[in-house]
RNA sequence: CGGGGCGUGGUGUAACGGCUAACAUUCCUGUUUUGGGAACAGGCGACUCAGGGUUCGAAUCCCUGCGCCCCGACCA
């Protein structure tokens, strides 16, 4: 992409009504679009970070046999009667709205009763289980406050995936699975070293759910955290009999803020039993279906690694969630033989599926620099007189940095296509 | 939903109740310039959130509504 053509441009100056980290940066950098409080629209840049996110997302789900649907948004009411849940003192943040007819339809805000329904259909014999299914969709939350920029909104995009089995062994046993296909996740996305699993209340066919929290100031929860068995206790559930239940010792743990960017839950028979979702086993038994359901924000994840990977002068994305993972900047000379190189140097990485941004404006290097630091691209790789008289190509990554430090390299153009399709694999293998 | 704060060009700010609402930035034109947000010149852009009231006169004071932000509660 040459950033001449892109649709977007950066700031200097936030919103003064923005005051979290992560929507300062993104609406600088020009990735988001601040339509309403907790409303975001995501521009070319946000988006293409979004469905970075979200294809890790599916890569990990689809290992472990979850199959993708896409359900809809308008809710029958009958179904969600049910379960109870229409109720605006049981889900009070609901977005409801009616039909010409008058009937009333709602806003989903999980899909419980709406995949439940669809099975119905699906769902007979033992032979139809286990399965799992999921979806990434948006989701309505009529939050009381929006707040922490894109980290909750009132409308944002959810991965939920819901799995289905025949008895609690079986459905323990993809618990399990999915809890390592939510570490790879925030492993690949960058949060790996600061993300913990952390017990959490439950309900009533469980004890705990287990969420998955980020360490940042940002976020709203308070874990009490083990950093040796590398797992966290959320406060709601801090309490000596939980403790001992899992074997924590009070002295060990410390005090941390967290942002929740995903949660597991055993639902058990919550609402196959009252959706009557049954199976018949092979003793000719009808059954209730035993479930549970995973969710990670997609936004919320993306506004997270913005909070946690940025330092002063921008964002710091790693690698596999960067809109693109070069930034080709070419400082021009008269002769425009600097433009030309780099445009064939924007060629080749683009040739070799490399995604590269390509600053071909006419602007200036400081101005191009700045940006360069807040829109945060992994790689940046310059171009100029002075480089082509030798040679080279300027190489520098985007880590961050000590205030002023600015480590650069020089080195060749096919050394940078080595590098380059060597971070590719290492992507794939990881 | 309780408490507090705030609404002025795209963005950030200014303006005693009193001239044509100012400055910076962005944007446009031109000259010059090209390694960390350049300089100069010219220009576009706000009936000051909406509606009412007080006043000779309102961005400014008062009322109502709407919106935004913060703290708390809530987050199935």
């Amino acid at each position: 992409m040459k950033q001449s053509q892109l649709f977007s441009k950066t700031r200097k100056e936030a919103p003064k009504d923005e005051v979290s980290r992560n929507a300062q940066l993104l609406i600088r950098a020009g990735y988001i679009h601040k339509e309403m409080a907790g409303v975001y629209s995501y521009l070319p840049l946000g988006l293409r970070v979004l469905n970075k996110i979200g294809n890790i997302i599916r890569e990990e789900i689809n290992a472990i046999g979850g199959q993708e649907v896409f359900m809809t948004s308008l809710q029958d009411k009958a179904s969600w009667e049910k379960t109870g849940r229409w109720s605006d003192t049981v889900i009070d943040n609901w977005f409801k709205t009616e039909l010409k007819n008058g009937s009333e339809v709602g806003l989903a805000s999980t899909h419980e009763e709406a995949l439940v329904s669809i099975l119905k259909n699906y769902v007979q014999s033992f032979r139809d289980l286990p399965f799992s299914a999921y979806q990434i969709q948006t989701k309505f939350r009529n939050e009381a406050r929006a707040k922490s920029g894109i980290m909750r909104g009132r409308e944002f995009l959810m991965k939920d995936l819901y799995s289905f089995s025949r008895d609690i062994k079986e459905h323990d046993a993809f618990y399990e699975k999915a809890k390592l296909a939510y570490k790879r996740i925030y492993e690949r996305t960058g949060l790996g070293d600061r993300t913990f699993i952390t017990f959490a209340s439950g309900g009533s066919f469980s004890k705990y759910s287990h969420e998955f929290q980020t360490l940042t100031s940002a976020g709203e929860d308070v874990i009490y955290l083990d950093k040796k068995k590398g797992i966290a206790v959320n406060k709601e559930v801090f309490v000596d009999e939980v403790l001992n239940e899992l074997g924590i010792k009070r002295e060990n743990l410390v005090e941390e803020k967290a942002v929740e960017v995903g949660n597991i839950f055993s639902l058990g028979t919550k609402f196959s039993e009252p959706l009557e979702l049954k199976f018949v086993d092979e003793k000719g038994v009808k059954q209730n279906v035993i479930m549970g359901c995973y969710g990670i924000g997609l936004g919320r994840l993306m506004g997270a690694v913005v909070e946690v990977l940025s330092d002063a002068d921008g964002i710091v994305w790693p690698d596999a969630v960067a809109p693109f993972r070069v930034h080709l900047i070419a400082i021009a000379d008269k002769a425009g033989k600097v433009a030309e190189e780099a445009t064939k140097l924007y060629n080749a990485l683009t040739e070799k599926g490399i995604d590269v941004l390509y600053d071909d404006r006419d602007a200036r290097p400081g101005e191009k620099f700045a940006d360069s630091d807040l829109l945060g691209l992994p790689h940046r790789v310059v171009l100029s007189e002075k480089t082509l008289a030798e040679g080279v190509v300027e190489y520098k990554p985007r880590r961050a940095n000590a205030v002023g430090e600015r480590p650069v390299e020089k080195i060749t153009q096919a050394e940078l296509l080595a590098r380059l399709s060597r971070n590719t694999q290492n992507e794939k293998t990881c």
